[in-house]
DNA sequence: CCCCAGCGTGCAATCGATTGCATTACACGC
DNA sequence: GCGTGTAATGCAATCGATTGCACGCTGGGG
């Protein structure tokens, strides 16, 4: 009958709490824990642990009290003992692939910005962020991310030409919200811009601004390019024109093979006017490689980019663009993702983008 | 005592187990736990614990047969618990300080690169990266960081204008490791550039190329560029000059401020043949604003940068600037850390740096 | 005067993994 | 045949917080 109430060692020595094992690698410091609180308000832990939760069943009095002793003696709950009893986490993994034949780290400002903007978001809703860099081509690790319990849900930061990889996560039931494109039959959740509108926001303002050779800077392999280029050839279309194939630069995100695009383009003796580059870094090395051949821009050759990082308004000239809502941005993933993780099916969501003009696609008078 | 070779729970329900607590929020799906390998492989958790970790009491038959099928059930363990067993964590909280009045975000690509070198770093030790926000002006968040166990050590990128409150920190015994330059008296350890060698690389080199009115772009209150611009002297000196105050231009890390600061001097006839600008986004603004003016780089002016991001190489002119060694200072700086955490004492350490000379000061022949 | 509702607290089980110690099986020597 | 050593495994306590249930106390109604 009686449950072997797992008695305390009779006369347990007030200070000494057993006999302290040696933390492992000095890997965490002795904490205060709820037992000291407990102690030193002269009730039990489940007391402290309702009243620093703010259960009812604790009388006002109690809890303020107990508030306050935690408060003065800086008592941080320890997170792994909590986690684990909740089987709860607070942990949202954000990742950014990254080549790994190149090995080359992802250097665009956009995706600092995405960061912050990810940060805020998660930060507000009382989220932790764990960075973490994935090879790109075994995103397996993503999904490691989630066994091990070390994040609830991943954010990832570009689409790339992994669609079939993010498929198959998404059909283990992944939480998975990728910052891309939307696609035919995609499994899992993308937050992006409105690349198509993007795209023919840009191309309807260098077609109204008289320019018919526009070329087309970027990687139709990953979707979000080719959405930029069906805006691209759809503002065409609306011009009854279709833009010509020569004109069709197939670049990554790479600075460098922008410039030999744009180099084999103008040594090619290939007629344009005007160039459409999928990102603002895309579009400082073509306007870096124009000045090299001596075709100023806008005088000779107008540039439009994409992103509307900070530095497009302080380049020379300051460069028209798409502006992405980065700001909204991370609100957004991070609303995809918490609704996804709650078991919801969260639809893919485009955002507003919005044509910046500026000095690289206004002809100077004089 | 029949000899029942490792006897099986007798009628152990094969499948059900316990009455299953409907998880909290869907924070967290129900996962494989080492319970479940235990009773597949016919042994004890505890065996299955030791078999995992490669405990030598266990047989090689059993660790390798547990192992094979731990992976084949795509087992991974459930890190909370055993964090909270092991008192231990392997979370490392970088932080990159933001201002509260403006609300910028940092968007210099050099933390960008920063941050993936971390991440590197960070991944070949094993450790996880907890990217956070915090407002400079309250460091006290960092604490909360540590003491909350949710991180077990903190990478602050930028010393900025806190060592105060860096020193409070340390005083509390925080294991914190700050990206800046050594000054007097700090209690914290620091990674840096060596920025006076920096600073005197790069006006040496102006000022072996004939120029004489060097301006320096940066805020001197920042340490940092405290040190540069102490090679800066430094190297006026070795060539028994001294700079003129006039060419002094404080502005924090801001190309606004920078292109704002330029146009003054520019518009207040200050006679001036080259910049120093203590990073290559200050850089960029300069070079911009000098082209208004009608003052060709390298022709007219020549200008020398810092940090040697990415775009300096591609900038027009490309931009000689100070390369900071990236890949280890993240290296450098989760080693330091991690010595920190185990209670050493760990004195600031500065990195070698080296002169990229490009085109922004190689006078053009013609 | 007794019973019971209701409030405030404490007891003890629980989350999933680790590990000191006990236990089992077997081999070997005397 | 028995004691003893060794190798392999299991038992159960433990990490720190949460929470269902039990319990003690108080006051009002019967």
């Amino acid at each position: 009958m009686t449950p072997t109430k797992r008695k305390t060692p009779a006369a347990a020595p007030p200070s000494a709490k057993a006999p302290k094992p040696q933390p492992a690698t000095g890997v965490q410091r002795e904490r205060l824990q709820m037992a000291d609180i407990a102690r030193l308000a002269g009730v039990s832990v489940a007391t402290v642990s309702r009243a620093l939760n703010g259960s009812p069943l604790i009388s006002r009095e109690t809890r303020e009290r107990i508030e306050q002793l935690a408060r003065s003696m800086k008592y941080a709950i320890n997170i792994s003992a909590k986690n684990l009893r909740l089987k709860q986490n607070r942990t949202i993994a954000v990742v950014i692939p990254y080549d790994r034949v190149s090995r080359q780290h992802i250097s665009d400002p956009f995706f600092l910005a995405m960061l912050g903007s990810l940060a805020d978001a998660l930060t507000e809703r009382g989220f932790d962020m764990l960075l973490s860099r994935v090879d790109a081509e075994s995103l397996d690790s993503v999904a490691a991310l989630i066994n091990s319990g070390t994040a609830i849900g991943v954010i990832l930061i570009g689409q790339w030409r992994h669609h079939d990889q993010l498929n198959q996560l998404a059909a283990q039931r992944m939480p998975v919200v990728v910052w891309g494109t939307q696609i035919a039959q995609q499994l899992y959740c993308t937050v992006g811009g409105d690349n198509v509108a993007g795209g023919t926001l840009a191309t309807r303002h260098l077609l109204e601004g008289g320019h018919r050779r526009i070329v087309f800077v970027g990687d139709p392999a990953l979707p979000e390019v080719a959405s930029r280029h069906r805006g691209y050839v759809d503002a065409h279309a609306a011009f009854k024109l279709r833009p010509d194939p020569k004109l069709m630069l197939a670049v990554p995100f790479d600075a460098n093979e922008a410039r030999a695009a744009i180099t084999r383009l103008c040594e090619g003796k290939i007629a344009f006017d005007a160039v459409f580059a999928c990102s603002d870094v895309l579009a400082s090395a073509v306007m870096q490689t124009l000045h090299l051949f001596g075709r100023p821009v806008p005088d000779d050759v107008v540039v439009v980019g994409y992103d509307d990082i900070e530095w497009a308004s302080h380049s020379n000239p300051p460069l028209t663009t798409v502006r992405q809502p980065i700001g909204l941005a991370g609100v957004e993933l991070v609303d995809a993702l918490l609704r996804t993780i709650d078991g919801a099916v969260v639809p893919p969501r485009s955002l507003p983008v919005e044509l910046v003009v500026r000095a690289s696609t206004q002809l100077r008078s004089g």
